[in-house]
DNA sequence: CAACAATTCGTAAACGTTTTTGGAACGATG
DNA sequence: CATCGTTCCAAAAACGTTTACGAATTGTTG
């Protein structure tokens, strides 16, 4: 809460110059005006967002206006777009809206999510794609902003996260492309250092130590996690020799199989005849053929129980939510499909 | 800007017990409190963002995360976050930050934008998806908010907007097809009122009549604009008779691509050899077999370009835009592939 | 009927900033 | 020396709302 008072205090400077001197405006001193700037920096003194807007009459903010939970409208991104239909389901019983903070390629994201926080943007944050060692979470907790994280993260700050079952889909996955006599099970991890890929890695190993085969880091496929990256690890797999490919591949990005599919074909290692495939679920995944077998959940429920543990953190909603701190792994249910088929002999 | 105040002396009540009437206050005569809630709902009126958020110092959002620009991450739609991005790298220098405002699936759009309007959340909006018939542009341009349209319309409020080449599309596209001997080429067409729709078609029916080829209605297909449509589309063509199929397809939609073409090859029609297909570029789009003759274009530029034509019909920016009302339609280019064989004799 | 509680509402302060107004200090000009 | 113009800054008003407080009215109790 560091205000323009407090900053005007310790210049010995009042708050009107102090904001003439921020604003650019062309009476002040250049001397005092780097003064200014040098101490707004120093004790991090961003202007409040509200209290601006009131006065100015401008947010500076522009927004793009997009529709949610619309797979079939193909705006916006499926995943994100089903997953916020389902927190707005939750917000609205509140009068809260949700919005997307759009961070630049060009700017840090610490950088934006700490102006993000200190302009008061938003009562509270959801972030995702949690990495394995995530700052965001100590920042926002040290700062005592309410927000969940979708995605686990070794970084603990006692703070509530939702996150899929990689563990079981690993597991169910390794037990599934066993039973069918795989021995060779490829597997796709991310470029980054994204917490999900540990936590799959790791549970993936494990389930193929328990089964008696060793861990052959070579069968892990690293690349990007959309089309594109799912086509090339089916060609970086067509380009390994023969008794060193993998037999069957467990995917758990709904993205990266339409790539996958496309590219086993090209190489002539057709899913379900030459080679298993298990994914995750999407409604872009259903025309597949043959159809995929796959970890399917609702993303709507998902969003649902992602603003539900959210607000059961802040204080003005907890008591509608009473669910504690929540840190919840949500399953997914297997669908079989014709695309793991045994392994040959 | 119909204020509390106003509401409250049109009441002949003090600002006071309005607000407390309106926020669900305990102390206040439900008689009252009925007068008030007709009154405020009678005159529109929705509580300003700023001046609630300063004083409850609450502000009733909550932030998703997210990058743009980010199409290697997987994280958000390939074509938004790409046009965000370009949208940013302009905003930037005017310190204005980008938020997708998100509407649900269950608010009606047009309420939607009513509150975003009258509650100041935003200096400027860009709509996208314009219909042919579109209301939003009336809406916003009556209340004076500056704002873009990312699509043409028929509803023309002397309003700035941008737009792909649709005609270009269908121009070039008809002209190299029926070039290759195609006389029956397939289109693709929006299910609901989406103007991009009647413009396409307009132009495709224009390409083909020009060419001495009669406009038959059966050839334009109907889909939703994602990957499952793509490929309902192919098992849709598959259907027909031989003789009425097409031989060739325009899309215009990148998301489709990837069903289609994975369609195409499932009912025996394979892209490139069988059947021709042209559409529009994306990264997703790169990997296809055989290579996609395509029309690309740049959607960071897009992006930049768009926010360029805001920035020029807002007077706190105009001045370093000096492009008067935008209403451009941005050019594709033509990326030859393989995917446009010749027609079969 | 006095005294007290409950209900309902008006008054005014407060939120943090921008912006307007005016004044002090200073130098230049007549 | 008086006048004026400039430059810099302090003081205070204003933005629209929420909320703490107190006052007025009504109902209730002894």
């Amino acid at each position: 809460m560091t205000g323009i008072r407090e900053l005007a205090q310790r210049l010995n400077l009042s708050i009107g110059t102090v904001s003439r001197a921020l604003n650019g405006k062309p009476d002040v001193n250049e001397q005092t005006r780097i003064r200014v700037l040098e101490a707004a920096n120093a004790m991090g003194y961003v202007p409040n967002q509200a209290g601006r807007a009131l006065r100015s009459g401008a947010t500076g903010v522009v927004g793009f206006m997009m529709q949610t939970g619309s797979e079939i409208t193909g705006e916006g991104d499926v995943f994100f777009m089903s997953v916020f239909d389902g927190v707005q389901a939750v917000f609205a019983r509140h009068q809260l809206d949700l919005v997307a903070l759009l961070c630049s390629s060009e700017e840090d994201p610490d950088a934006y999510m700490q102006r993000v926080v200190a302009r008061g943007f938003a009562d509270a944050l959801i972030i995702s794609a949690t990495k394995r060692q995530d700052h965001r979470i100590d920042y926002l907790a040290d700062r005592k902003i309410p927000f969940i994280a979708l995605g686990r993260s070794l970084t603990d700050a006692g703070h509530p996260w939702l996150d899929l079952d990689f563990e079981g889909m690993a597991e169910v996955g390794v037990e599934r492309l066993v039973g069918k006599g795989h021995r060779r099970i490829g597997v796709y991890a991310p470029l980054d250092d994204t917490n999900l890929g540990y936590v799959f890695i790791d549970a993936y190993r494990n389930a193929l130590e328990q089964r008696g085969i060793a861990f052959d880091p070579d069968l892990v496929f690293r690349a990007h996690p959309n089309e594109r990256g799912g086509h090339e690890i089916a060609h970086a797999i067509a380009a390994m020799p023969p008794d060193k490919r993998p037999t069957a591949f467990i995917l758990t990005n709904e993205l990266m199989t339409l790539g996958f599919y496309n590219g086993l074909n090209q190489v002539g290692l057709p899913p379900g005849r030459k080679f298993a495939v298990i994914s995750r679920d999407s409604p872009q995944t259903h025309f597949l053929v043959p159809k995929l077998t796959s970890f399917r959940l609702s993303l709507r429920d998902l969003g649902i129980s992602l603003a539900e543990a959210l607000l059961a953190t802040m204080p003005a909603y907890a008591a509608h939510y009473p669910l504690g701190v929540v840190k919840k792994i949500v399953p997914l249910e297997l669908v079989e499909g014709d695309s793991d088929m045994p392994a040959p002999r």
